[in-house]
This record gives structure tokens, sequence and C-alpha cells, in this order.
DNA sequence: CGAACCCTTGATGGCGATCAAACGCCGTGG
DNA sequence: CCACGGCGTTTGATCGCCATCAAGGGTTCG
């Protein structure tokens, strides 16, 4: 590990509150990996072996199913995914493979597992991750029901906006048809969905992507209040 | 409280494994109310009050915005809901309203908050019942991704069906036009999906269903075996 | 320099929403 | 007891969003 990856880590939610030895316990155990990218990690209907926390790199997580692929989440460093399959010991739902060259920290499932039972904090933690994980779910999946794609789309450009600082300039970190697939859409109608946008204040260039009127924005996605 | 019930409550896995003493403390500071038909119980955005359990009756969860509904789940007694909002102390993302009579266990929030931190097991169960939960959304936000409307029925329907016994038949709980906005369509759509399904040997009589030929089924929906 | 590959743009088609109307069920009230 | 009215469901017609198919432009990398 680096100098300052493994205070990183240990600052993490999950892990900041735990006792220190049971931390170490955890660490000891675990295994800080790089992997190239376009890497399977794992697929969907395996048992968990690993709980993992991405260190460095981007992750994909997505589903198969009926013929088809659809992406589920993007993980960015520093966090940790699959917690809820680890803790429940219940096959993977999600498959998960790197995008870029990616650094791992693998924690073994058992040992994750033994400690939650005895680490107050740590359940405690674990617990809340899972709680916050489960509302992130239900915000998917009212916006997969209740909007259409170019409204999702500036949604996310709205949300992402503010969590890279406001700046009214958002970066995207994946490829384009990465972001179809999260937003449940084809690369093309991304494509088109942007255009209804620049109608609106968008302006694309390349991955970088310029909020120019925020308010014609706003007013055309209705963002929701609570989804903050 | 009626006789028969108080154990029923005390017999879920999330009340199960708790000391006694913790269990007698939450039963004590709740109540058991009776709610009329049609009655909204909460509305998303608001803090939680409660942690609900549903003794008797049928309750609807759905969510609101850009100007429509959608319903995101059917509590079924008996069983709780909106735990995750009670535990992070965070607004609810969904409303809740009653579709029959109903009995509903309340239980503060704050007393939810307060036991968790102090008895393992309710915590530990806690954390079971958000992972759970956890991954029946993602297992919903995939089936919406991935599968076209008669599939999704489909699909449903083959789970309704090992749920009550396997026995060929499926009855129908709620209204039709809810079953719809369950799957994320509208109820002229559910008709004509149940019309794609009788194809393959999906006969309906009113709330009554019964798949008379389960392959057939089957092969249209390629259900999912990580899904059970 | 060439070959992938991604992104874009255009054309077409299908799934599902919307609009509209008729049927059946069930309650109420005459 | 029957007539009426309301509501949920079904069926049909049309429209719009989005997927698919196809092709061209740009970038990256070998």
């Amino acid at each position: 590990m680096r100098p300052g990856e493994r205070p990183e880590i240990a600052s993490l939610p999950l892990f900041r509150d735990m006792q220190d030895e049971q931390r170490d316990r955890i660490f000891s155990g675990s295994f800080l990996q790089v992997f190239p990218p376009q890497l399977t990690l794992f697929e969907q209907g395996q048992r968990p072996d690993f709980l993992h926390v991405l260190v460095d790199g981007l992750v994909e997580l997505y589903a198969s199913g009926a013929g088809r692929d659809t992406t589920m989440r993007v993980v960015e460093p520093v966090s940790s995914f699959i917690l809820a399959a680890v803790v429940t010991d219940m096959p993977y739902l999600m498959s998960a493979r790197t995008l870029t060259s990616s650094r791992i920290l693998l924690v073994p499932a058992a040992k994750i597992r033994e400690v939650v039972r005895h680490d107050h904090a740590f359940m405690d933690a674990t617990m809340r991750e899972l709680a916050m994980a489960y509302r992130d779910m239900v915000r998917a999946l009212t916006d997969m029901k209740l909007r259409q794609s170019a409204e999702r789309l500036g949604n996310l450009l709205l949300q992402q906006e503010q969590r890279q600082g406001g700046t009214g300039t958002v970066k995207l970190r994946a490829e384009k048809r990465l972001l179809a697939s999260l937003l449940g859409m084809t690369p093309e109608n991304l494509s088109r969905a942007f255009g209804v946008l620049a109608a609106h204040g968008v302006r694309t260039d390349g991955a970088n992507v310029t909020l120019a009127d925020r308010e014609a924005l706003e007013a055309l996605v209705r963002p929701d209040a609570i989804s903050d």
C-alpha cells in the first residue's frame, strides 16, 4: 500500500469508527491488487469472496439478462462495492469489470462477516452504508420509471455539476456509451438527448460539458428536491 | 393488540433475535392503529416519525415526480416498511397509503434508532433486512431496464405463483391498475400484456390467473435463476 | 498510415403512452 | 327490485419516444 492510502481507506465512513484492533484484523487479511483495464473482477451468480474497495481507477457494475447488459453503477475511488452480497453471503446480482487500470483492496468476505459480528461500530457503519445504498437504488428506480431519457440526462448533469464543485462545468469520467447504459438508453439516443439539452443551455465538447443556463435546464428537468 | 398478533410480530426476522427486554421497550412505546382505505399515511419528503409494521390489510408505497406517480411496492402483512428512512433519519423517498382497511403498528423512529444502538442482535437483523431490501431494489431496477412489459408481467406471475404455493394459480391481491403501475406501465398496456401472455398459457378470470403452460411462459420470459 | 472504435446523424420500425369509447361490475337510490 | 351512475377493465386508433439499422466523421493506437 502506498503511503497515504491506508489512512484514506481507514477514514472511509465504513471503516472510520471501528476499533483500531478490528480494523487491523481486516486490513491484515486483505491485499491490494492492480488490475488492467477491461478485466472482469467477478460475475453475477457467484458467491462473494471479497469485499472490494476501489482505491484508484474506475470500475463498472453491470447486470445481464434477457440477452442484454445494463450498467448499474460506476464506482469511483475511494469507495467500497458489493457490500450487500458480502454481508448476506448471497450470490452477486451484478458483475464487475475495470474500466481503467485499477488498484483494488480485496477484503475476504468471511473476515468482513466475522468482524461485523464482533465490532459494534463497524456493524453500525455497515448498516448505514446499506441504508444509503438502498435509498440510492430507490432514486434510480423512480428516475427510470418517471422520467424520459433527456430528463434523466439533464438530471444527472445537474447532480454531477454539484458534486464537482458547482462551477457550471461537468467532466464526464466515463465513455458516453457507458453513460448511456447507466441512464438506460442507447448511445445513439444519448447523443440525441444532448441535442435536446443544447436548446436549454447545455454545451458539449467531448467529455467536457458546460451548463450555460441552469434555470432553463432545471425548468426542463424539474429536479426533485429530495433527490439531493 | 389481538391475541396471537404480538407473537406474530415478535417472530418477524427483524425482531426475532433481539433481547426480550429491548423488544418490550420497543413495543411498549408503540401503538397499534386502524386506518381506513385510501388514507395517506405519510408523504415523501417528510421526516420519518414511525417505523411502520403492517399487521393486517394492504399498503401501497409510491413515488411522485415529473407530475406523475408510480407504485414502488405493495406491502403485505406481516412486514415492516420504510426502515431505511428511519435508521438514517432522512426524509422519506416514498409516500404511503392504505389500499384496504389496515392495522398498523407504529413504532417511534427515535426509539428504533435508540434500541438499534444498544441491542446487537437487533442491529444485525436491521442490517440484514436493509441488505435484502437493497437486493430487491437491484432486481427491480434490472427488471425495468432489461425487460419489456409483457416479460415483466410474466416474470411477476411466475414468482407470485411460487410464493403462493406453486399450484399453477395466482390470485392478484390488488387492482390491475395498481399492478400496472408497479410494473411501470399503464392499465391499458397491462391488459394487452395479459393478451400477449394468453398465447403462452396464461388464462385470466378477474383476479384469478392460471398458468396452464409453465414451460411456454418461461420460454418467453427467460426468468433469471438469480432472481429467486 | 491504416484500422479499429467511438460518437454522431439520418431513416425506419416497434413498443408503449395517450386518447377515446364500450363493456361489466357494483353500489346507491328511487 | 330495478334503474342509474361510477369506476375499473378492456379494446381500438393514433401518436411519440426510443431502439434498431445504416453510414459517415473523428480520434486513438498499433
